[in-house]
DNA sequence: CTGAAAGCGCTTACAG
DNA sequence: CTGAAAGCGCTTACAG
């Protein structure tokens, strides 16, 4: 036959791997196990894919040859010609903000159960590294993608949206292959003025992210229509936009502190940006809530356990991210599903002692 | 020629997309750009990959058809014959530790800087699922991946070794295709421990993580080592192994001086575990540092803002993603280079108000 | 029950 | 300066 280099060396028995019971260095291919049991890559494929067609001992010698040649398929040489890879992508801006943490873990989670592979990547809120990581998943060959998208990245997801469905978090994009999941961020809102209201509070201000365009910024709608709503006649409430983060909270809060030092609740953008309005009130000597009562969002973990532990409005990330992967799931499903509509998530208020 | 659908609906102008603007449902190909230059899809690869040998005024017009289509190079199929993706793979235990968050943002900005992307994927510290993500990756044709192992799992590292580099975070595998790259665990330990003696403890305990195998408890060693060293001849301080969670820690902590309340002195496993202690401490009525002075790992960001603000050994996170990514770069420079040696990063000591 | 051919989107020698 | 052929690892019709 060929002139196998093995062949002089090992035992004649053909079950023999070398004798190191190593695999060659290179990685073994349909073609390796084929050559092994003496059978076309056809077949050997049939086994691996669970077709029909080849006899019960066909079907053992190839498992056995798999085995021993720890024989994995290519997914990626799969995908180029299904057009299918079974891995999803999901990019958000910032990997250190537990919300998205947790988001993935639900996403994965879901992922899994559905026997899918989620790569996660990261686009610090810029455009350019958004469309990079993007266009580096479709290039792999996923089928779907979740994201939440950087800041007036819109034609850059339709773009994409070409090739692959995607679910965005929070933020509606008008194609039909893009859809949306959020959490119901004006209600949450409306609880929040509600809580501080409730507890005797009529000055408030409201710490707002910075990263959201116009059409992003549903928390401020809420916490603008509830404060319309119950004190009507009234100037609207201060709005300071700012990074969302510890630093970022702390000096809005100062701010709106500066212009106006009546104010005694604050409406915090998420619990990071919380915990800075709580610190800029201890910057100042104000206590929490005696002074300045702060009702944050998210609920992330440490929230709980920050002093004081943190009032907030709770947004279920798991579930987030589960839902978000049924959906993508959903749009993969061809355009005989349609693309499903936009899902909004409920939201909790979770009473503890910042307010 | 070939008959083109689109040839009987546009207009005769060879440059103008079709009525819509849009390009093809189908994302377009080499061939494509070739077809509509009226070139061989050779030529076309040649000036996508900057390689020599066509006019320039071939050159425009291979670069104009790539605008017009908006052709993106599908790096996998490229993967496939080059056997390089410029991709890399991240996988560690837990995404909601904000340790792997940083260490995630400093292995990105390291890659992207090289010119490679990252996926991130997580193993929930579970065996099946790191082999399962591990598959994913390499499936996709990774150049090499970094990984903080999930607990028992060398030889599923080992195997995923023969096809793609590997560099291990805080832990070594003895493979010629896996390094290391970690932080003097040892000696920040023994910081730790010689801090809290400086504060006048003498009764000490730790809080472990029961996810390290005996091979990855450099903490532990440290604490012990600089235990018998200040303190000949006397017994062992006592060590809770428990999950590296808050609650792991609180109730580890529980445990501790239940066991001996003589106890005035924690050194916890990380910065999470640590915050669990003073939850412990508060729980029973114990103030801290007063009645127990804690000494975390790491120096998350919201070390520096719990109440108190936490006392902490500090792992400087970009920097060990930054580390990792050269190190993964430096082996998959081929077998020339040999394996870099493992590498430990210095930690330092950061005094706040838990001691 | 099994295989030979063509092709997914690309590049690598080779030839002109 | 440019192209035709073979192949990366796999699957999809087709034929026996």
């Amino acid at each position: 036959m060929t002139n196998n280099p093995a062949d002089s060396t090992s035992e004649s028995l053909p079950d023999s791997p070398g004798a190191t019971g190593q695999p060659a260095d290179r990685r073994s291919t349909l073609h390796d196990v084929a050559a092994r049991v003496g059978v076309s890559p056809r077949t050997v494929s049939r086994v691996v894919n669970n077709e029909e067609g080849f006899s019960e001992a066909t079907r053992e010698r190839v498992l056995e040859a798999i085995e021993e040649l720890e024989y994995r398929p290519n997914l990626v040489a799969r995908g180029l010609v299904t057009q299918q890879t079974r891995t999803l992508g999901l990019v958000v801006t910032d990997l250190s903000d537990p919300f998205f943490a947790e988001l993935a873990n639900g996403a994965q989670r879901a992922a899994i159960t559905n026997r899918y592979n989620v790569f996660l990547c990261a686009t610090d809120n810029e455009a350019d590294q958004q469309a990079n990581v993007l266009d580096s998943l479709r290039s792999h060959g996923i089928d779907g993608t979740i994201v939440f998208p950087a800041t007036d990245t819109d034609d850059g997801l339709r773009r994409v949206a070409a090739d692959v469905p995607i679910v965005c978090v929070d933020h509606e994009v008008d194609h039909p292959r893009i859809t949306t999941v959020s959490s119901d961020l004006v209600a949450g809102a409306r609880m929040a003025v509600e809580h501080l209201v409730d507890r005797g509070h009529t000055k408030l201000g409201m710490v707002a992210s910075k990263f959201s365009p116009s059409d992003r910024r549903r928390r401020e709608v809420g916490f603008l229509a509830a404060h319309r709503k119950l004190f009507p006649g009234t100037p609207e409430p201060m709005i300071v936009r700012t990074e969302p983060t510890l630093e970022g909270g702390r000096s809005a809060t100062a701010e709106l502190l500066d212009r106006d030092p009546s104010i005694t609740g604050i409406f915090a953008y998420n619990d990071i940006t919380a915990i800075g309005a709580i610190l800029a009130a201890t910057d100042r000597g104000l206590t929490v809530p005696g002074d300045l009562a702060v009702v944050g969002f998210d609920d992330v973990p440490l929230a709980a356990v920050f002093g004081p532990p943190l009032t907030t409005i709770r947004i279920d990330r798991e579930r987030l991210g589960q839902v978000a992967i049924e959906m993508v799931l959903a749009m993969m499903g061809g355009s005989r599903t349609g693309r499903p509509s936009p899902q909004i998530l409920p939201v909790e208020l979770v009473v503890r002692a910042s307010t």
